[in-house]
DNA sequence: TTAATTGCAAACACTTTGCACGCTA
DNA sequence: TAGCGTGCAAAGTGTTTGCAATTAA
């Protein structure tokens, strides 16, 4: 069978096997960030058997390279990841319905340069998660 | 024994006990957020014993009442609790030494009306981090 | 007095690990 | 074929819960 392959995992150093793959895949197609248990369901309900502990090992994997970046929403118990686009990470959590919208755009530069002064930290990153609802749970409040 | 009485307590409505006090009054005092495991250990060791569950219990309660706030930073794998200033939470995280900072001030009113008009959400809160090295850590880098 | 609070032990959910087998490069 | 990747089962860690005893109001 031939293997959908990713040059990602290659440039990475990574060895190229079948389930980093489908486990790499599913992630870059995904919407918002994932759970273990979620990969772990869905890859064994679309024909790819997989264990859940392969999942947390090759997660921590794509991890360490930089492929994937682990995140943890307060209002959820568990790590969640998504593809790294290398971009900032803004997230919008719908307090109602659990959906995470991943926001573009980033209003921080001038704030960091502010704090470094401020504060003397050498600054690396930042992550900025915005609480509310979403149009629809909105809506449903209303009612 | 007279126990220090937290007047937030009672405004909150709740019980005042000798285990709610201690655990609140910990978490007023500490300089960073902290964990339950942190607040268990501390109690014991100053002559106020107190199980974990109870500790746990506890930070629910003030959780549930807005006295405290709970709150996951991406690079501990635990929980931890502040004192609900009912401010803004920002925080930054050396990447060294775990410390936490608190920062007060709060760049992103215009950034959230932006926000709102392009994704139509209701925005209730936000959460900024900011990962980088504390002063200390960092001059150990250079070396 | 009565309902809320606590300690204890056991259960839970998520994640990690040891080991033997299997597969990629 | 050498060493990394994987499945399985078992252990680890942080957190929650059931129940009986205790305590605040």
């Amino acid at each position: 069978m031939k293997l959908k392959e990713s040059n990602e995992l290659k440039q990475s150093g990574l060895k190229n096997t079948k389930h980093r793959n489908d486990v790499f895949e599913l992630i870059k197609k995904s919407e918002q960030p994932v759970s273990a248990e979620y990969i772990f369901s869905e890859l064994n309900k679309n024909n790819c058997p997989i264990n859940l502990s392969t999942v947390y090992r090759i997660l921590d994997t794509l991890c360490l390279s930089d492929l994937v970046t682990k995140i943890n929403i307060d209002t959820e118990n568990k790590n969640l990841y998504e593809y790294n686009c290398m971009a900032h990470r803004h997230y919008m959590v719908c307090l109602g319905c659990d959906k995470i919208l991943t926001v573009k755009n980033c209003p921080l530069q001038d704030y960091e340069k502010q704090l470094i002064d401020e504060t003397d930290f050498v600054i690396t990153g930042h992550k900025l998660v915005m609480y509310g609802y979403c149009p629809q749970c909105k809506q449903q409040q209303n009612n």
